[in-house]
RNA sequence: UGGGGUGUGGUGCAACUGGCAGCACGUCUGACUCUGGAUCAGAAGGUUCUAGGUUCGAGUCCUAGCACCCCAGCCA
C-alpha cells in the first residue's frame, strides 16, 4: 500500500499543476483552512463508492476532485468502499472499482471499508439509545413511510418512540442476534417528526437484513443506513473535507446530528469519552452529459438486458468502456479538470469531452493507413507482381516516433468516399479525369470506372500513376487538391472494425436523424436522460444504430501484431484501438473517435440546404 | 402548499474585499499543410433570470419576484 504523502502516479507539472489563478469554491474553502491551520493544516479526503456498480464518466469528475485536492495540498485520500448495504454490492465491483481509479492514474493512501466499522458503529448507536436519542422502532415499512407524512405536513410519532432505554437496548441487541425477520423492526433517531427537512423527521439508522455481506460474511444481520455510516466512516478516517453531490446537501443537517449526538457529554472526563472529529460535508453538481446516460441502475439494466455486451462495451460510459474504447487516463483527467466544478446543475457537451480524447491522442497515436469501406483501383501503368517499399511517417506530432514501410502495388484499395463519379461542388478528391496524390506513394490520375453491368454498381477504378512522383511530390511543381490513404490490395491485412455512436440519443439528435419528425415545443438543448420516467420510456430512446461493425476492413501491414489496447490513428478517419476480442490472426478495432471532418460538415450542410430549397 | 439549492454568450466555467464581463469547447472566416487532421490568425455570439433600490459606478450590495433542480427507500 502506498503511504507517501504522494496521491498519484501523475508527473507534479500535470494536470491541475497550473491551477492558481482562480480555484472553484471546494478548492477556495480548503485552501482557506489549510491557511487559517483549522484542521492543524491536514487535508484528509476520500472518494467513497458504493460497490454496486461499475465506475462512470461521472465518478471521474469526483475521483479526480478528491484525489486531486489531495494531492495539491499535500493531503491524502482513500479509497472507501461504503458497502453498507449486502443485497446490491458484489466483490465484482471492489475490484472494477480499484482497477478503474488506477488506470485513471491515482493511488489511494489506504484501501478501507466502512464495513470494517461495523462493531464501531453499532457501538455508538448503542451509546445515542443510552443518551434517548435513538429508540427501535416496531412499524414496518409502509407504517414508517405514512408516519412520516409529506413534503407540506408534518409525520407523526411513532408508537414506539417513547420506549424504555433499557428496552431499546434489549430489542436492538435482539436484532443483532438475529431474533428479528427483515423488516420487522428498525433503530431510529429520535430526532423531530414535525421537522420541514423530511431526512430529520427519526430516520432508520439501522435495518434488518438477513444477507451476507461480500466483507464481512453472515457476522451482521443489522446494517446501518448511509446517513448513520456516512459521517461516522468520516470520522473515524479523520476526514477533513466530505465532498459528496448536490443530492445530500438536505442530509447535512442530518451528517451533523449524528455527529453532534455522539459527542453530547463527551469530554475530559465524561464516561463516554473524548469527543470525535467532525468533518465538514461539502456538496458539488455532479457531472451529466449530452446524449449519455449515467445513471448506475440503468446501466445495469442495459448490461442484465444484453443491450450492451457488459460494463465494459466500449458505448457504455463507464471508465472501463471508455478505456475499452481507447480514451486515455489523461484525455479525461484533463476533461474533469476543463469543466471545473460548481454547485450549478449542468450538462456538458459530449464534444468536450471527444475534444480532450483527440487532443491526447494526437499527440501520441502512430499513424496508419487502413481503408474501412474499400473501392478497388487499378494502376494500369505500374507493373503486376512490383512492390515498393515507401517511406511513411509514424507521427508528425513527434519527429521521435520515426519512419515505417508501407507497401504499394498494382492493385490497391481506397475509401468509397474518397470517389465520386459526378463530383460536387468543393469535392476535391478523385473523379474521371481528376489527379490526387496516394499518400507517401505516387500522383494518380483516374481514368475509368468500371461498373457491374446489372447493378450499375461501382465495382472498380483504373487509374494511371505518374512514376516521377515518387514518394508523393511532383518534381514539376504541381499540386494536387487532395492526398488519399490507401492500402496495397495484396499486402494488406483484413481486420473489423467496430464503429460506435451514442448508445442513448437526447430527443434532439433523434429529431436531427429524422428530419420530417414534429419537433418538441419544449427546449431540447437539456434533456434530461436521467429523470424518472416509465420503466419502458428511457429504453425508447436506445439508439438501435449505436454499434456498426464493418467486418472486412484492410489496415496496412506494420500493425499485424498489435496488441490489445494499443491506439492508432487511422490517417484521416480517426482514432482505433485494438480491441481485446482480437485474436493472433484477427485485429478487431474500436473506433475511438472520428477526426474533425471538415468535408462531412460541407456536405452535410449542402444536402440539408439543398433539402430544405 | 414545506425544506434545501442554483441562475453569467449555444455549452461548461472565471471575474480579489463593488471598477472596461474573461477563458475553454462548439460555430463561422482565412492562412498553412503530403491527414479536408494538426497548427496559426481572426470573427460572430451577453439585457450577467426579472423588476426596483443603494452608489460616481452593480454580475458582485439591498428588497421583491420568476424559473429550474433536489428531498416523502428499511438505496447510496
Amino acid at each position: 500500500m502506498n503511504r507517501d504523502a504522494s496521491n498519484s502516479r501523475i508527473p507534479d507539472n500535470e494536470p491541475t499543476g497550473n491551477r492558481t489563478l482562480s480555484l472553484d469554491f471546494i478548492r477556495t474553502i480548503v485552501a482557506d483552512d489549510v491557511r487559517t491551520g483549522k484542521w492543524g493544516g491536514r487535508v484528509q479526503t476520500r472518494f467513497p463508492p458504493e460497490p454496486n456498480g461499475y465506475l462512470h464518466i461521472g465518478h471521474a469528475k469526483s475521483i479526480c476532485l478528491n484525489f486531486g485536492i489531495a494531492r495539491e495540498f499535500g493531503g491524502k485520500c482513500n479509497l472507501r468502499f461504503d458497502d453498507t448495504n449486502p443485497t446490491a454490492e458484489d466483490q465484482e465491483y471492489v475490484d472494477s472499482i480499484q482497477r478503474d481509479v488506477r488506470w485513471l492514474g491515482w493511488e489511494w493512501d489506504q484501501l478501507l471499508f466502512a464495513s470494517d466499522y461495523f462493531q464501531q458503529m453499532h457501538d455508538w448507536a448503542v451509546e445515542l439509545i443510552k443518551k434517548g436519542k435513538a429508540y427501535v422502532c416496531d412499524l414496518p415499512a409502509e407504517e414508517i413511510s405514512r408516519y412520516r407524512g409529506t413534503l407540506t405536513t408534518p409525520g407523526r410519532e411513532s408508537p414506539s418512540r417513547n420506549r424504555a432505554i433499557d428496552e431499546n437496548l434489549d430489542l436492538f441487541d435482539r436484532m443483532r442476534r438475529g431474533e428479528f425477520p427483515d423488516g420487522s423492526k428498525t433503530l431510529r433517531a429520535k430526532i423531530d417528526m414535525t421537522h420541514p427537512n423530511m431526512n430529520m423527521r427519526d430516520p432508520v439508522m439501522y435495518r434488518i437484513l438477513h444477507a451476507t455481506h461480500h466483507n464481512t460474511g453472515d457476522k451482521w444481520c443489522i446494517y446501518p443506513m448511509y446517513d448513520w455510516a456516512h459521517g461516522l466512516e468520516d470520522s473515524i478516517e479523520a476526514v477533513t473535507h466530505s465532498i459528496c453531490t448536490l443530492e445530500f446537501e438536505d442530509h447535512r443537517p442530518l451528517y451533523d446530528w449524528y455527529v453532534d449526538a455522539i459527542n453530547e457529554g463527551r469530554g475530559a472526563d465524561s464516561k463516554w469519552g473524548e469527543p470525535i472529529h467532525h468533518p465538514q460535508q461539502i456538496e458539488f453538481a455532479r457531472l451529466e452529459l449530452t446524449d449519455t446516460m449515467m445513471s448506475k441502475r440503468k446501466l445495469l439494466e442495459l448490461v442484465r438486458g444484453g443491450d450492451v455486451k457488459g460494463w465494459d462495451d466500449p458505448r457504455m460510459p463507464t471508465l472501463s468502456g471508455m478505456r475499452r474504447r481507447g480514451y486515455t487516463p489523461e484525455a479525461i483527467r484533463n476533461f474533469c479538470e476543463m469543466i471545473g466544478v460548481a454547485k450549478f446543475n449542468s450538462t456538458v457537451d459530449f464534444a468536450k469531452l471527444e475534444f480532450c480524447v483527440r487532443d491526447e491522442l494526437n499527440r501520441i497515436a502512430p499513424r496508419v493507413m487502413a481503408v474501412l469501406n474499400p473501392i478497388k483501383i487499378v494502376i494500369d501503368n505500374y507493373a503486376a507482381g512490383q512492390v515498393e517499399e515507401l517511406d511513411a511517417v509514424n507521427n508528425p506530432e513527434d519527429s521521435s516516433a520515426g519512419t515505417r514501410k508501407v507497401p504499394f502495388s498494382r492493385e490497391i484499395y481506397i475509401e468509397q468516399d474518397d470517389f465520386r463519379e459526378t463530383p460536387p461542388p468543393k469535392f476535391f478528391r478523385l473523379s474521371p479525369g481528376k489527379e490526387v496524390r496516394l499518400r507517401y506513394a505516387y500522383f494518380i490520375t483516374c481514368t475509368r470506372v468500371v461498373k457491374d453491368p446489372k447493378t450499375g454498381e461501382i465495382t472498380e477504378l483504373h487509374c494511371t500513376y505518374d512514376p516521377a512522383t515518387r514518394g508523393g511530390d511532383a518534381p514539376d511543381g504541381r499540386k494536387v487538391k487532395a492526398t488519399l490513404h490507401w492500402v496495397s490490395a495484396e499486402k494488406a491485412i483484413a481486420c473489423e472494425v467496430r464503429l460506435y455512436d451514442q448508445l442513448i440519443l437526447s430527443d434532439k439528435r433523434r429529431a436531427e436523424a429524422i428530419p420530417n419528425r414534429e419537433r418538441e415545443p419544449r427546449d431540447e438543448s437539456r434533456v434530461h436522460l436521467d429523470a424518472p420516467s416509465a420503466p419502458h420510456d428511457w429504453r425508447s430512446n436506445l439508439n438501435p444504430r449505436s454499434l456498426e461493425i464493418i467486418q472486412q476492413a484492410w489496415v496496412e501491414p506494420s500493425i499485424r501484431v498489435a496488441p490489445a489496447g494499443s491506439t492508432y490513428q487511422f490517417e484521416r478517419l480517426g482514432y482505433f484501438c485494438v480491441d481485446s476480442d482480437s485474436s493472433v490472426g484477427r485485429l478487431v478495432f474500436n473506433r475511438t473517435v472520428s477526426l474533425k471532418d471538415t468535408w462531412a460538415k460541407v456536405e452535410k450542410k449542402d444536402l440539408t440546404f439543398h433539402a430544405s430549397h
